[in-house]
DNA sequence: CCTTGACTCTATACATGGTATAGACCTTAC
DNA sequence: GTAAGGTCTATACCATGTATAGAGTCAAGG
């Protein structure tokens, strides 16, 4: 019956040397022998523990979850919390899946970025079915600047974490304003949204954009909306064009750029169109 | 233009003071003013970069690389950050994926053993088909004791990490002795396995593991291996049944409870038969 | 017996993205 | 003027290790 030095130990276990001398600091595995210079000596058959220790480990326990459970030497408690494991990382997993949903809209909104006419162009594209979550401030924006803009994005943003919406969708929000304001000339809106994916649940606040091609105007700066807003009418006039649904301002990407310290917006303003 | 206090902005973004604090410090995102009193005062558009710092963390990025980004001020690099992070993402899913599996795994052999027959009971069980990922050790473990078979174990382990198999297997182990050996009599193996998932992708060393009624015996103990198998083939010689494959010695369970340093094992003896 | 190289020891710092605390200082309202 | 509450810095802590320095120890070869 050898005894096996540390270094032995990690190397046959595929352990550093370093957390072998961590789990016997924490009392998660104790070296059988330690001699007079206090080196530490393990017996092979303790790799029995440090199995477990792994394994539960693998199962996402913590060390100190692993500790208390070694040292209580009950097995019924072990089940009861890999059922709670169990539910705790389907949660991780759901996260994760809407996170990688996420990343590949942003990709997808860059694409578009780069794809999209120039600033100040129009051009029609048709859009698939789009799910809106809609936020009335109260306020209405036309009227106000960029700091206003952003004071009814933090309570949007506000809104989101009270009711626990996924904030990854808060980097792609918009205005909407309705149709028969838009009618009118009438710049009056106090809504904002966020798009949220097709198979996004929840109760209220929920609107559709129907699929349907959209007369656009690019546009790189959040002051010039309102009269990049009006060429896009101006034109839909001169070749006779109707609406058929509310104006949207989506702001399709948030550019990791700053001119001073205000955000650089690519927004495309949208509005479809009635053949 | 009003400026807001550390804890106005904290607020309004949801975000801690301190958080802020710390990406002032890491220059992530400067006060716009600092008094003479080295209080912090944030322009309400510097939410605008607190947003993208926050994006970009969903997205699954380090503070660090957040940075780097933001003083790089070049779009086109996110992108490519962006595919990785996806990638990454999806590596992290199947992660989470297969410990589930193996959670899973667990808690289905720990119902197992605890509606199995106790200790030197004999019965039948019918198996699914079982895939197994063998290792040949090229020592005959009847001929040694724990220690041997702990060496053994610490080998495969070797060998599962080197092969980049999935750790998590390693917890439901066993070994294996060929229906020719077991015809004489002859407890001749130095092949180990464990148990690998039916979707389980491996070019070499798997077997499958018929779907068969086995005659079983229940053992709690790593020495009465021999002895039990032993009393397995006297009850079937006696009750005139034929082996129909491989004779199976699975570790059901390791069970976070020691006895001295030794595993206390709950072990399935298992031979297939004939009808 | 001595040297050399490899190993082990302790103690400490670092990583991540913050949280929590103490003790001092400052602002605002009454 | 005072009291409440906000802010400051500095430090420690969380978890699970890794990395390092500087000192001590072991085993093998000459």
């Amino acid at each position: 019956m050898d005894k096996l030095s540390i270094g032995e130990m990690a190397a046959i276990n595929r352990v550093s040397v370093q957390a072998l001398r961590l789990y016997d600091r924490m009392g998660l595995l104790k070296p059988q022998f330690i001699d007079i210079n206090r080196y530490r000596y393990y017996d092979i058959k303790q790799s029995a523990r440090l199995d477990m220790i792994q394994s539960l480990q693998l199962l996402g326990m913590s060390l100190r979850q692993i500790k208390e459970q070694l040292d209580k030497q009950d097995v019924s408690v072990v089940q009861g919390l890999l059922e709670m494991q169990k539910d705790r990382l389907d949660e991780q997993i759901a996260q994760l899946r809407a996170t990688r949903k996420s990343v590949e809209r942003t990709l997808i909104n860059y694409r578009r970025y780069h794809s999209a006419p120039g600033d100040g162009m129009i051009f029609t594209e048709f859009m698939p079915e789009r799910k809106i979550y809609c936020y009335d401030s109260r306020i209405n924006f036309y009227d106000f600047g960029l700091e206003t803009y952003e004071y009814i994005l933090r309570e949007l943003k506000t809104h989101i974490a009270l009711n626990e919406l996924p904030m990854a969708y808060f980097c792609n929000v918009g205005t909407i304003l309705r149709q028969e304001r838009l009618a009118r000339r009438e710049f009056i809106s106090t809504e904002v949204f966020i798009f949220v994916d097709d198979d996004f649940q929840c109760s209220s606040n929920i609107e559709v954009l129907p699929s349907r091609t959209y007369l656009c105007i690019s546009c790189d700066n959040f002051h010039k909306e309102k009269s990049y807003a009006e060429r896009l009418l101006a034109y839909a006039a001169e070749k006779d064009l109707a609406f058929d649904g509310d104006y949207i301002c989506e702001v399709v990407t948030d550019l990791p750029v700053f001119v001073g310290n205000e955000r650089s917006m690519f927004i495309k303003l949208q509005i479809p169109i009635k053949f």
